[in-house]
RNA sequence: GGGCGUUUAGCUCAGCUGGUUAGAGCGCACGGUUCACAUCCGUGAGGUCAGGGGUUCAAGUCCCUUAACGCCCACCA
């Protein structure tokens, strides 16, 4: 291996970042089929992001760590396969679409539902792409020839197979019934789409008038509602109120006569004790008026104003009918008092208006038997959620979950494929019905539901792709605790329903990022953090680290912008490592390392440490601790290999002969191979462009292999020995900086009691003149005594004497080496504690009972030294 | 009303296989233009790991409990 080019003094990350995707792509890297026929797949179906959104620093998030699973696999030869897509995203297209219309000065209404649909296709043709090409520029490595979109033909194939099969087997029903309805949006909504806030409003007191003269004091925070109330409700052993029971009372201003039933619903201490019964729009209502027959009566329309069972109030919008029924009921006498009260209001999830429980007529999916083999699935371990605390969230929503609303009034999505008769009869199929008197089904599908069918409908199912085969089930599902319930529920719900596999078996589940101050992201805020902006700042691979290394699975991300600058510092710093190692290497570079034998003390020392990554770095891709993993490499790349074997290896660079010079050469151009290969999923872009300047084999750092450990390398010995020299030379250091103010620039001399160290010292000095400006160093024979007018440090069982003629400060010699002395002894005394300790040695591990025993050891020789040196300095 | 999470340095966070003297970035202080790097190098100050109890030879790490904060789920007018 050679090298030939001379790399750029940094990395131009802007060029370098187009150039290299395009290149990987290209070449057709980011499709499973470079790998082996015969290789095992990976495969992680992307969540699609909205096919008309904008890229947002959620979205940098789940792309580094797909990105990152998907290359760390390809990289251990698996036929790694991310597929990615868009989501049609119902009611937000549409959205974005009506409010382009408004700008135009028309409506969905106004143009009508095909040219609506044709508008908004249109639309999708126009800004589809940019989300994509965002994608790509965050260094996305998805096979985009097998991209999907949730409306596209094979997908809405695979959408009415499910509904007309799900039909078939009676777990498709439709009527009316309560849901919750957007009046903003004149749709139905799931549960999930409605989020629950507690807000304080007025709580209206008034009477309910009783045949015979009496009234019953009622309370409700929706005056407007009294216009549908079927029943007034006490409890059965009320005193105040059960002689009422059975009497007709009647609604005030409309004087309808209603009954007063009795019903252990009412809590008495509650309230007034009485409770309105408003069944068409309220869900404990509807309950208790199912128990009872109590009729519905609807009041509201599908906007939300007061339909023509309000008599007079019929046309009002709903507030303004709570206003005015309000006022005339004080005219009329009927009012008591109104209260502010804290209570949950229910409001859109988009858009934030109050939601109105409604009648109207709903398809539902019947979902307990679905939900019992998702529920299994994870139970059995066939799915494991990570981090596994979400498992009993799961559990929780799946046990007590309810029947799914899937059809939404909206225009953009898949329509249900079904016709109503006339007279009530329902056919659901993909052709129309024979005969007169059918109408089709307006409805929608609820974006999740063809959401659901993911995993599996992008590989070609229902159809048995060769892709379906040999991709599905799927590997991993990575996308945020947010969704949890909406989308990786039914997934599951639906990939045993319909495959009878899991649809993956493991479950990521990542945080929300927020800002430095742990705010969520928002434009009222103001402090949002557009992921572009950094990667045109930074670049994407600072930006990918800073996302992947500043936080924990599962754990909300506190993104500062600060870490993302320093992901940029640390990829220069490994740009500058590389261009040092290139720089200093000449003719042919034999490919891997030496045999433990023929390395040095600081080559074994590097070789330990590096493989000992590899294996801390396995555990923690193999437990899922990217972040930390992340971490471990920067911690080795930059303070371990950086400041110490790098500097350490100019000695045999510079001074060395040729073959001292190969061997240094050798474990500095692996060693950084190495470390690329190890970043490479975390940093992609850089560190594909440094492994092109070292000598390498293969093609691309992309494809390159996965490194594993090799633990004849791992020598406990060499670490020890390395790291009494790495110790001198801090020792040193803390002399010249902190305890004398020498300048850095003044040469040193040192006199050394080595020890037993005597011989690494002896052929390792020159590290103390690279490292800490020692220009000679003197070993003292083993009976020699100490020099004068020296500071002196100790390490192990080595004394280091700085000559120091007339500047000894024998008072701060003194303390300085007492406090020392005093330290070691207590820990002395906590060690010798331990190893005293029965139960310590004959329980603990003997690799940790021996460790203590050197340590100990190590401990005693440095306080000797130190003992030393005070009676010597006192005497 | 249930459930989950968080609490470690001035700030933002690591430290999920229990085991040396608890770490990083930023900030702060001191000092550095020698042949990879000022996007840098060397050094330092700064922490009763929220409180209490327990398990263990050994606890920031496991268990119980209290508190504060955050999130999710839930039909009290």
């Amino acid at each position: 291996m050679s090298n030939t080019k001379q790399m750029p003094k940094n990395f131009d990350f802007a060029e370098a970042e187009k150039r290299l995707y395009e290149w990987w792509d290209a070449n057709g890297y980011f499709k499973p089929e470079v790998a082996p026929d015969d290789a095992e797949p990976f495969v992680i179906s992307m969540p699609p992001p909205n096919v008309t959104g904008a890229l947002h620093i959620g979205h940098a998030l789940f792309v580094s760590l797909e990105d990152l699973m998907t290359r760390y696999e390809r990289m251990r030869g698996k036929a790694a396969l991310w597929v990615p897509g868009t989501d049609h995203a119902g009611i937000a297209t549409q959205l974005q679409v009506e409010k382009m219309l408004r700008d135009e000065g028309t409506s969905r209404e106004e143009v009508g539902r095909e040219e609506f649909l044709k508008r908004t296709w249109d639309w999708k043709e126009k800004y589809g792409g940019t989300i994509t090409s965002q994608l790509r520029r965050l260094g996305a490595s998805c096979d985009w020839s097998r991209a999907r979109f949730t409306l596209d033909d094979g997908l809405s194939n695979a959408v009415q197979e499910v509904f007309i099969k799900l039909y078939e087997q009676g777990l498709i029903y439709r009527g009316p019934r309560l849901v919750n309805w957007s009046p903003g949006l004149q749709t139905a909504v799931s549960d999930l789409e409605v989020e629950r806030e507690e807000e304080t409003v007025k709580l209206y007191f008034f009477k309910y008038p009783v045949e015979g003269g009496e009234f019953i004091p009622v309370a409700t925070t929706r005056p407007e509602s009294i216009l549908g109330d079927t029943a007034v409700a006490v409890h059965p052993e009320d005193d105040r109120y059960k002689h009422l029971i059975g009497k007709t009372a009647y609604v005030p201003m409309l004087n309808r006569a209603i009954p007063v039933i009795g019903d252990e619903y009412v809590d008495r201490e509650f309230g007034t004790g009485a409770l309105k019964i408003t069944p068409a729009h309220d869900f404990n209502d509807y309950e208790i008026a199912q128990k009872h027959s109590l009729p519905l009566i609807s009041v509201l329309t599908r906007k939300a104003t007061i339909n023509e069972n309000g008599g007079e109030y019929a046309g009002l919008d709903r507030y303004d009918c709570r206003k005015k029924l309000w006022a005339d009921m004080e005219t009329a006498g009927l009012t008591i008092k109104v209260e502010n009260y804290t209570t949950i209001v229910p409001r859109s999830q988009r858009g934030g208006e109050i939601i109105e429980p409604m009648i109207s007529t709903q398809w539902f999916v019947k979902i307990q038997p679905l939900a019992e083999k998702a529920l299994n699935a994870v139970k059995t371990g066939q799915i494991k959620i990570v981090p596994d605390h979400f498992e009993r969230v799961y559990y929780h929503w799946l046990e007590n979950i309810e029947d799914w609303c899937v059809s939404r009034q909206l225009w953009w999505g898949h329509r249900i494929p079904a016709w109503v008769h006339d007279d009530g009869r329902i056919h659901v199929s993909k052709t129309p019905p024979k005969g007169d008197g059918w109408t089709p089904e307006e409805d929608v599908l609820d974006t999740w539901f063809s959401s659901g069918l993911w995993p599996f409908s992008t590989l070609g199912w229902p159809q048995q792709t060769p892709d379906l085969a040999r991709f599905y089930p799927t590997s991993v599902m990575e996308t945020g605790y947010d969704i949890l319930f909406f989308w990786v529920a039914r997934m599951i719900m639906m990939g045993l329903w319909f495959t009878d596999q899991p649809p993956f078996h493991t479950v990521y589940l990542h945080g929300l990022v927020r800002d430095k101050l742990g705010r969520k992201i928002s434009k009222t805020l103001g402090n949002v953090i557009d992921p572009l902006e950094l990667v045109d700042q930074f670049g994407t691979d600072p930006l990918r680290f800073a996302l992947v290394t500043s936080g924990s699975a599962g754990n909300d991300v506190n993104l500062d912008t600060e870490w993302v600058e320093y992901g940029r510092n640390f990829l220069n710093k490994v740009w500058q490592m590389t261009n040092f190692v290139t720089g200093n290497l000449e003719g042919e570079i034999p490919a891997g390392v030496p045999s433990p034998a023929e390395l040095d003390l600081p080559a074994r020392w590097v070789m330990s440490r590096l493989n000992k990554l590899i294996k801390n770095v396995q555990y923690l891709f193999d437990t899922h601790q990217y972040g930390e993993a992340g971490r471990q490499i920067r911690t080795f790349l930059w303070d371990e290999v950086a400041p110490w074997y790098l500097e350490i290896s100019k000695h045999p660079l510079y001074n060395g002969t040729d073959a001292e010079k190969t061997i240094a050469r050798r474990v500095l151009v692996h060693v950084m191979d190495i470390g690329l290969r190890l970043l490479h999923p975390f940093m992609p872009f850089a560190t594909e462009e440094m492994w092109g300047y070292l000598p390498h084999e293969g093609n691309a750092l992309i494809l390159a292999k996965w490194a594993v450990a090799d633990e004849s390398y791992i020598d406990e010995e060499a670490e020890l020995q390395m790291g009494v020299l790495m110790d001198m030379v801090r020792q040193i250091r803390d002399i010249r900086n902190n305890q004398y103010d020498i300048p850095p620039s003044k040469k040193l001399g040192v006199i050394v009691a080595p020890g037993k160290h005597r011989e690494n010292i002896g052929l390792y000095g020159y590290i103390f003149a690279r490292l800490c400006n020692v220009d000679h160093m003197t070993l003292l024979a083993d009976d020699a005594s100490a020099p004068d007018d020296s500071a002196s440090a100790v390490v192990s069982d080595v004394t280091v004497y700085v000559p120091l003629k007339g500047m000894i400060d024998v008072e701060a010699e003194i303390e300085r080496l007492t406090k020392e002395g005093e330290k070691l002894t207590g820990q002395i005394a906590k060690t010798q504690g331990m190893l005293d300790n029965e139960g310590f040695v004959s329980r603990a591990k003997p690799e940790v009972v021996e460790r203590e025993r050197i340590r100990l050891a190590e401990l005693q020789a440095s306080l000797i030294q130190i003992t030393e040196q005070l009676t010597r300095l006192k005497g």
